[in-house]
DNA sequence: GTCTATAACAGGATAGAC
DNA sequence: GTCTATCCTGTTATAGAC
C-alpha cells in the first residue's frame, strides 16, 4: 500500500486526460485541477507541459522498442502473430493521444518527429520479418511487390485503426477495444496465406471480434 | 481579368495555410498577414475563424457528395474505378488539413463531427456499391465477411493515406501525390479479383506509381 | 513539496475612424 | 471595405510564502 509519488501521478493523470479529450485540449490547469493539486506544484515537478508529453513519449518508445524486437529468423506461428498484434494494438491504445492528433502533436514537439518516424520504420520492418518467416514456412505466398504494399498497409492500419474506430463507432474516447484492430489486420494478411492456413487464420481472427 | 474578392481570397489563403502548417497552428493574424490585409478586415468578412473553417468544410462536403454519388446498379469497369479513386484522393488532398488533425479539428468544431461521419459512411457505401457491381459482373469473388472488412479498410485508407504518406516520406506538407494512394487502394482490392482481371488491375495500378 | 498570486503572452475578436 | 488600436480571455510559466 505504497502511496504514488506526485510526479508519477502527474504523468498518469496527464496520459488519461490526453487520451480522453486530446492533448491540445488539455491545459496544465486542467491536469492539476483533476489531481487536486496547485498548478504551481505541477510546475515544481515538470518545467513545462512539453516535458510531460516528452516523458510519456519516452515510455511509449520504450514499450514499442521492446515489442518490435522480432527475431530475424525464428519460425513464427499464426498464433504468435495474433498475440503480437494484440500486444501492439494494446500499446497503441495506451498512447492513443499521440495518434489521434498526430500531425499536430509532432509539429509542436518537433524533437519527437524523428523518433516517431523511427518507430514507424521499425513497425514496418517487424511486419516484413513476420511475413518473410511465414513465407519460409510455406504458410504465405506473396510476390515482392505485394509484400511491400501489404507491409505499408499493415503499418498504416496499426497507426490509425484506433483513431478511425473511435471516430466511426462511438463518441467517447475512453475505452478502445483492440480486438477489432487485430481482426482487421488479420484480414489484410488472409488473402496471401496458403489455402490450408487461410481457414485456420480466419477462424482465429473471429476470436478477436 | 477580374480581381478576386477579398472574401474568397481569405478562404483560399486559409485553406493553403491550413494544409501546409495545420489548422491549429494558423492564427487569424497569420492569415491576414499572408494576404497583406488587416486582421480587422478579415473579421469584417468572417465573424470568426470557425466560420472560415466551416465554410471550407461546406466546400469539402459539396465536393464529396458530388463525387460519392455512385449509381446503384451500373456496371462499373476497373478503369472507371481507378478514375474514381483518383478523383477521391485529389479531393481528400485538397482538404487534407481536415484529415491531418482530424480528432482535434472535429473536437473544436463539433457541428462538423456529425457531418464528417455522414460523409465517411457515404464513402463506405460507395465502396460497397462498386464491389457489388464487380461481383455481379464476375470481376470479383468475395465472401460477405471479407467484403465488410475490405470496405472498412478502403474507407480507412482513403481517410488516412495522405497523412500517413506525408508523415513517412517527406517533411514538407506542400505537395501530395495522390498516385501512391490509388495504387495502395487497388492493391487492397487485387486479391479478391478473379485471376484474369487481377492481372489487368495490377498493370493498371502501376500507372499510378 | 506544496501553496497562492501573478506575470507574461498569445490568440480571438470588437470599436470606431477613414 | 479597409485600417488602427485595443480589449478580453485562456494558458503557460514564475516568484515567493509556508
Amino acid at each position: 500500500m505504497k502511496k504514488i509519488k506526485t510526479r508519477d501521478r502527474i504523468l498518469q493523470t496527464s496520459l488519461a486526460l490526453f487520451n480522453s479529450v486530446g492533448e491540445p485540449n488539455v491545459t496544465t490547469l486542467l491536469i492539476s485541477d483533476e489531481m487536486d493539486i496547485s498548478p504551481g506544484n505541477l510546475y515544481y515537478h515538470f518545467k513545462s507541459k512539453g516535458d510531460i508529453v516528452e516523458e510519456l513519449f519516452d515510455d511509449y518508445e520504450r514499450d514499442m522498442v521492446d515489442l518490435l524486437a522480432v527475431p530475424e529468423d525464428a519460425d513464427i506461428s499464426l498464433e504468435q502473430q495474433g498475440f503480437f498484434l494484440h500486444l501492439l494494438f494494446e500499446a497503441v491504445a495506451r498512447y492513443r493521444f499521440l495518434y489521434q492528433d498526430l500531425v499536430n502533436v509532432l509539429s509542436r514537439y518537433d524533437q519527437l518527429q524523428v523518433r516517431f518516424k523511427r518507430i514507424q520504420k521499425k513497425k514496418m520492418i517487424a511486419f516484413k520479418t513476420i511475413c518473410e518467416s511465414f513465407r519460409r514456412q510455406g504458410i504465405m505466398a506473396i510476390e515482392p511487390e505485394e509484400l511491400e504494399s501489404l507491409c505499408e498497409q499493415l503499418t498504416l492500419t496499426a497507426c490509425y485503426w484506433s483513431a478511425f474506430d473511435t471516430l466511426s463507432h462511438l463518441d467517447d474516447r475512453e475505452s478502445v477495444d483492440p480486438g477489432r484492430g487485430v481482426y482487421q489486420m488479420m484480414h489484410l494478411i488472409l488473402p496471401y496465406l496458403e489455402p490450408g492456413h487461410r481457414e485456420e487464420a480466419r477462424l482465429m481472427s473471429r476470436d478477436y471480434l
